[in-house]
DNA sequence: GGTGTGTGTTCGAGTTCGGTAAAGCCGGGC
DNA sequence: GCCCGGCTTTACCGAACTCGAACACACACC
């Protein structure tokens, strides 16, 4: 639940692409219901709700049993003492401004934590010639390993997270700066000319002029 | 035991829900004696309580040589309760605020810790030069004994558990410290610092800038 | 071939990040 | 009390990285 549309458009497009079917209200009315007939795995709330506060949908939900994850939504570092456990039954925030990725990787461990299970794989992901580890932050092109930088590494691995899907360049600086980034879109081509020549000729990212870049499928 | 209600209640409904039998007590004595009376699988003890303090019921167990785990809850940044808690025989502590999920979180780890459970965790872990015993707390480098420090060792231990796997700053504070802070401090830094040093040429900790660090697979 | 838009590449100033030394803090032992 | 060892914080500096301007190049359309 979240009520500016920029935001809630980027984390449901961060969590869809990671799997996760998302519902989306943008008040606080529709939201409690629509956790209540829906039952989801998580909720993400923005504290700050049009119609009902998200600390109130949290605090509704658990007075009537429901033990759904809940992660916050918060403008404010001092608003977090009182959300997390204590008062409200809350499993996670997330302050503003949040890289989307930090979002993801967050309902995924609140989601691990309430499974009881052990970490989920964070699986390897394979294009051509080029291989990627999110959890050992390793590349290897034609089984060489290759060194990126951070962000770098996170460029590449936005792509490859869906091989054949065209990302315009606003959608990776959103995706891979967050999207409090101010960086010009020249930057993206930037970075995507640094990852090439580190990749060198095992390179699969593919330009599509007007539109952005993509790895082969 | 927890002397406030609304947290009590908190917890209780989430142990219950997990399928903990739960028996609560409000006050000291009537802890220490449900206790001895009941013979839990394990206890879950606020450090300040009416009556009698949670430490000086889990040092009067302990002395009756009764190993029963105990989880303390503590108020927070309050070291001197962590450390006593820990030395007094706790097995596990989790900070206020806390999320009730991670409190059953720890209350499972501890439970299968003590039941001595598949975890390989006490497998002696090798990556290049380095050695570590988690049983004898012991580590080598290049052959030779290294004399770690707790927190210098629990950290090594930390990263070795998983060779490759990159942690964060923020994933290092939780594993190794506790703390379920959003970091911002450098005192992992430090740490690994005093580490390398001690490894000397043979250390094996590798920093992933922007990331947080990792020892080589 | 000319022209214009979009992309590749280079490069340096500015910034961020991590290593390190040193000081503060706290508890335990003497 | 005092000192001592370990943990944390602070401050500084060098190194690594980022980002955007500027220019070169490629492609598409005329």
């Amino acid at each position: 639940m979240e009520d500016e549309p920029a935001i809630a458009d980027l984390v449901r497009l961060y969590l869809t692409r990671d799997g996760f079917g998302v519902h989306l209200e943008r008040d606080g009315e529709a939201g409690l219901n629509a956790a209540r007939r829906l039952r989801p795995v998580a909720c993400v709330l923005d504290i700050a709700l049009p119609g009902l506060p998200g600390t109130e949908i949290c605090r509704r939900l658990r007075e009537a049993g429901d033990w759904t994850p809940v992660i916050f939504l918060t403008a404010r570092d001092d608003e977090v003492d009182r959300i997390v456990g204590l008062e409200l039954g809350a499993d996670d925030y997330v302050t503003k401004p949040f890289s989307p990725r930090e979002l993801v990787a967050r309902v995924r461990a609140v989601l691990r934590r309430s499974a009881g299970g052990p970490e989920g794989a964070d699986r390897q992901r394979v294009v051509g010639p080029v291989t990627l580890d999110p959890a050992r932050r390793t590349v290897t092109a034609a089984g060489s390993p290759v060194q990126l930088t951070s962000t770098e590494f996170d460029l590449l691995a936005h792509l490859m997270a869906r091989p054949g899907r065209v990302f315009t360049r606003e959608e990776l600086l959103a995706g891979v700066w967050g999207y409090a980034a101010h960086a010009g879109t020249r930057t993206v081509d930037v970075h995507v000319a640094q990852v090439r020549a580190k990749l060198g000729p095992a390179s699969v990212i593919r330009t599509h002029r007007g539109v952005g870049y993509a790895v082969d499928a």
